[in-house]
DNA sequence: GGGTTACGCTACGGCCCGTAGCGTAAGTCA
DNA sequence: TGACTTACGCTACGGGCCGTAGCGTAACCC
């Protein structure tokens, strides 16, 4: 996942690559049993068939290996043409909200950004496997909508980057923050409605007469 | 916090008040020092001069105890009246923020969300503590603002609640996902930025002209 | 074959959890 | 004052999991 593909081959017995998708396999199912407090790496091991220790060599432990048995979770998210950038958001919130149904999962993803407040490395880990690889769907939606005429064109390259950030931190946060904290469903309702916010912001945000564009 | 008072004094030894102090402030230095995986019960017990035991007469375990120790930090949180309601969000946004300035603080609040999406008990027990007692900022910021004529007045009481818990969702969300899983800080450009996508897309939505508002 | 790396297995020290048991302290009530 | 009730401090314990060390074996390259 976020292992140096050997692209030398180096001498000696290789990795097992079916170790490995046994391995993040198990870890999967034990986070969807027991929950974050229930994945023990020993378990881990025996469920996959796998010695405790090859677990040890390749990851440094817990935090690493839920995050990589989650990050393939969120590869699955696309962004459909709906015709309507409203109607493109709505369509991904649910998508995202169907990827956290189950309770386990959410607990996961949340222990594991728990950790990573007090670990750079994870942190850094995150950012790779989630954040950069989910972020062209934001860009993706926001080219359609400039195409379509439903936003207007960014003044800059950075003011661009800035909003595509914002975008991501506020549909992210607040599907994550309905389901986890007020732990609430995310409906269509709720989701039409959430879509109706951002995109009316978002096009007030990005009109030059919107208000002032201050850099940080 | 959350334990009974004893409205009718009990016969035996009452509980020592110094101690329920002694082992709050003890769980928050823990959790500054070394974030969540760092308190251990025990640890706790030996920093505040009290027994292991009579901190487990008092909590069922270590979620409920940083719980109660961190739900005290959000009652600071004021809402100031600048005059419009950007001006107001985007000073509350500044104010969360800077509670969550401190990493560990960040993380023991990220851990405890996370136990709690498979434990209904202390999920509960986090929408009582916070987010119910919280709530009250968006409440006011929107009367506020319909006195303004800012913002429209809801149809009626539950769609007036919805998109009140919309609002909660996305500040609490937003403020979250930026610190945490995005790892950037939350500066004054950002959060003028973002009260004003949050101000003028709340407006189309609860503009009677802005979209089918089904309910859930 | 020799060299190199990965694997499975076992065993271990260490830490922490959560509880039990006991004697003692601090209150209430008669 | 003395009986009663509840909280406290202390010690001890079984149990679980962590993360590592050590060893013999398996797989691959030259």
């Amino acid at each position: 996942m976020s292992h140096e593909t050997p692209s030398a081959r180096r001498p000696g017995r290789p990795r097992s690559a079916t170790a490995d998708r046994a391995i993040l396999d198990a870890a999967r199912a034990a986070i969807a049993e027991s929950g974050w407090a229930g994945v023990t790496l020993g378990g881990v091991a025996a469920r996959a068939g796998v010695a405790k220790t090859t677990l040890y060599r390749r990851w440094p432990g817990k935090n690493e290996l839920v995050l990589d048995a989650l990050a393939d979770l969120f590869d699955s998210l696309r962004l459909p043409d709906h015709g309507s950038l409203a109607r493109d958001v709505e369509d991904v919130v649910l998508q995202f909200a169907g990827l956290l149904r189950e309770p386990r999962t959410r607990g996961a993803l949340m222990a594991v950004l728990a950790e990573a407040a007090h670990d750079a490395a994870l942190r850094e880990r995150i950012r790779v496997s989630i954040v950069a690889r989910q972020k062209h769907l934001v860009r993706q939606g926001r080219e359609r909508a400039q195409t379509r005429g439903e936003l207007p064109a960014e003044p800059d390259a950075a003011a661009a980057e800035r909003n595509a950030d914002m975008v991501f931190d506020v549909i992210a946060g607040a599907v994550l923050h309905r389901l986890l904290v007020s732990a609430e469903p995310v409906t269509a309702a709720w989701a039409a409605a959430f879509a109706t916010l951002l995109t009316r912001g978002l096009a007030a945000l990005t009109d030059p007469a919107g208000q002032d564009p201050a850099a940080q």
